[in-house]
DNA sequence: CGGTGCACAGAACGATTGTTCGGTAAGCTA
DNA sequence: TAGCTTACCGAACAATCGTTCTGTGCACCG
């Protein structure tokens, strides 16, 4: 006989679950899940673990402690429209599995935020007010676009060579190109943006 | 006599914490802090996290589980170039607490990522590529930007309004005005947008 | 009407948790 | 050199953890 398939579990105590986590940044004990979840059996809430667990939506750390699983985060990166709207997000797929802050941040120690000023580079999609993420690092590549230090402020501009020397080019043609005199102070290179509208 | 201040901590203790927490999501127990910190004593241990605690880098669930405190996840937000590169993150401000995922977003159940594709609001600073957040709900307001189902598509546009009916407006002069036979069906309001671009 | 799953409740239990308290060795101060 | 503080170890302990096992009531099905 095939192995057996368990039920799909309520959608609920998944968002309530997540919810949870949002608030907390943690994943309670299985008694604090009953209570969260209305149930008053810590027995049932071992088997519904192990359902999530099952699905992907919860993981073990070495140390056997529950924790978040690979799907847990899972926001529904929406492909399809048809029955996208949908309260129940059907399991098949369409999904993509980030929090924003893994999608855009590879690594956290040298990962600064800069906001940014002004529209010198408003052709290449950035805004005033627009955070930009810098991955922190001394030298660059002509055509990146960096964050450089010049006149004690930052600067987000296309990197670029002329006759030998670098330079600041901005995405607006109402701006100069910078031409620094002495050295170019790179502070790092962009490596994603983020932009919140209300 | 004043109370007494706690010695500060060696950095190197949080970093390994917060290193463990971006791989497992999850604050482990005592003894695992132990060994992740080459400690031997729990109550060492239990010490430490009470001057974490204190200093807001730790906190607890209102059912005392340990839980990351409001600077833990605090990345720099640099406003200010000077001493901005240094690896030592001084303690002073310029700090500004987020993780990108609570910068953007407000209600996780109603949320979702839609991938844009085209260059159809390229004014409005939203390139081929970029993933809207989209908080869902049924309507907006005229000026919003919003994500509509039209042929079984996502669109991205603004929402205008043209003699009493609704229309959708690219951000492109090459693009044209979409004015929907039949009822507009929204699916959501934009309320960010991320970029990745390396 | 009798069986068979399923969704849950409840008790019991060993393992693990975090706390408390006493101890020690090193370093500074007077 | 004596005394205080600090950084850590180790043992003991009650509380809480998650697991396991045994019910129980309802729904569906033949």
């Amino acid at each position: 006989m095939a192995l057996k398939n368990s039920q799909p579990l309520d959608p609920a105590y998944l968002e309530k679950l997540q919810d949870y986590y949002a608030e907390h940044k943690v994943i309670p004990s299985y008694s604090v899940l009953a209570t969260l979840w209305g149930i008053s059996a810590k027995s049932w809430v071992s088997e519904c673990v192990r359902r999530f667990e099952e699905a992907g939506y919860l993981d073990w750390t070495p140390d056997r402690q529950l924790k978040p699983g690979a799907r847990f985060f899972e926001r529904r990166l929406a492909h399809d429209p048809v029955q996208a709207g949908l309260p129940n997000p059907a399991l098949a797929d369409g999904y993509d599995l980030v929090t924003i802050d893994d999608y855009l941040i590879r690594v956290p120690s040298r990962t600064s935020l800069v906001r940014v000023k002004g529209e010198s580079m408003i052709d290449a999609g950035i805004h005033d007010g627009d955070l930009i993420v810098v991955e922190q690092q001394p030298n660059a590549n002509v055509g990146d676009i960096v964050v450089a230090i010049v006149d004690n402020e930052f600067t987000v501009k296309y990197l670029d060579r002329e006759k030998g020397t670098f330079v600041l080019k901005p995405a607006n043609k109402a701006f100069p190109v910078i031409r620094p005199r002495g050295r170019l102070e790179i502070f790092g290179v962009m490596a994603g943006l983020v932009r919140r509208t209300r």
